[in-house]
DNA sequence: CAGCAGATACATCGGCGTGATATATCTGCA
DNA sequence: TGCAGATATATCACGCCGATGTATCTGCTG
């Protein structure tokens, strides 16, 4: 059974509760999106694939003229989803910063304007940390620990992107070696 | 001028030295690979690209069948990389981490199984740590500061991504709550 | 209660990037 | 001499992102 990453965001969404495609979407901007971005693009048609697999299972939940399409796991799915979490192989992780980049190839720029980048980065940072403190309370509040975890490794990761960013400008606007 | 990402990439490479496009990647793999991975599928188009836009020229540099081509910037090109490079708009950074996703939903397993997929986490930041650090002495050595802070940077955030991995998988095992 | 903004729900698609693969030549060493 | 591995370029199927389009429903506001 060949799955890439994406269908198991969404089985593991649905293990969580049964819910629409655009259900999924909601639910991943909100937890997940901080590590793992997901699209229109790929959830519906991954949703019809595993449906094929037997994976998961529509149901129709429309409303008068009103379409809805509810998918659940199999307990086919559920297993498929539990050997995936439990398998121990690791993968890298990736990362992609344009902001990185710039300052890669800012040695031609002043300190000054470069101290003014690390600022905004640091900024950038900050706000991410609290578009993800917003979430902390429902995250908090259920029952699962590791989705708290998670959520806490993030806010502490940006938190710490942003000191390490300010520390950087004001180290370099004083002139002083940084570190 | 409308340029993607890695555009710049190669434009700041070349920024450094006339080279192939062999040698961009190898110099790319080296250095910027931790926050912004490159492909030969990107940069032998690209390179074409840009020097029919006249950013970059291309110059024979085979030596009798062997088959190679230096490319170097152009005033245009030295400008519209200083352009990029100076823009304050920020962009926002992404992450992917199907390790963190499996964190997310590994509720259904027992915190033992848990605190192994933690330790493995953490053994993968440490991993790639010792990667650039052993780039780190090159870094140093070269004269444009911003370079070797931001491998200082990736170094010190896969170290913190290494300890907080482990703290929360030996918290986990003692059975008491993380932070 | 009419009207309309915004949420719900699904679908599609161009364009870009990745990772793999292929070809050919050169270098070093055993 | 032969062969592994580095140098150098090129291509392509596949997957995914972001944007856009359509339609329906809900709730607020005047």
């Amino acid at each position: 059974m060949e799955l890439g990453t994406p269908a198991y965001v969404i089985l593991g969404m649905l293990a969580l509760a049964p819910q629409s495609g655009y259900d999924i979407k909601q639910m991943a901007d909100m937890s997940t999106r901080h590590f793992w971005a997901t699209s229109y693009g790929q959830i519906y048609p991954e949703l019809r694939d595993l449906a094929t697999k037997r994976l998961i299972k529509a149901e129709d939940a429309s409303k008068g003229t009103r379409h809805r399409t509810i998918y659940h796991l199999t307990p086919k799915g559920r297993e498929v989803l539990g050997a995936w979490v439990a398998d121990p192989v690791i993968k890298n992780l990736e990362i992609r910063d344009e902001m990185l980049l710039k300052l890669f190839f800012a040695d031609a720029m002043s300190p000054k304007e470069t101290a003014r980048h690390l600022l905004a980065m640091s900024r950038r940072h900050e706000q991410v940390a609290a578009g993800l403190r917003e979430h902390e309370p429902v995250a908090a509040a259920q029952p699962h620990r590791m989705k708290y975890e998670v959520m806490k490794f993030g806010i502490a990761l940006h938190d710490w992107c942003a000191d390490w960013y300010t520390r950087l400008a004001r180290d370099l606007e004083s002139g002083r070696k940084a570190k």
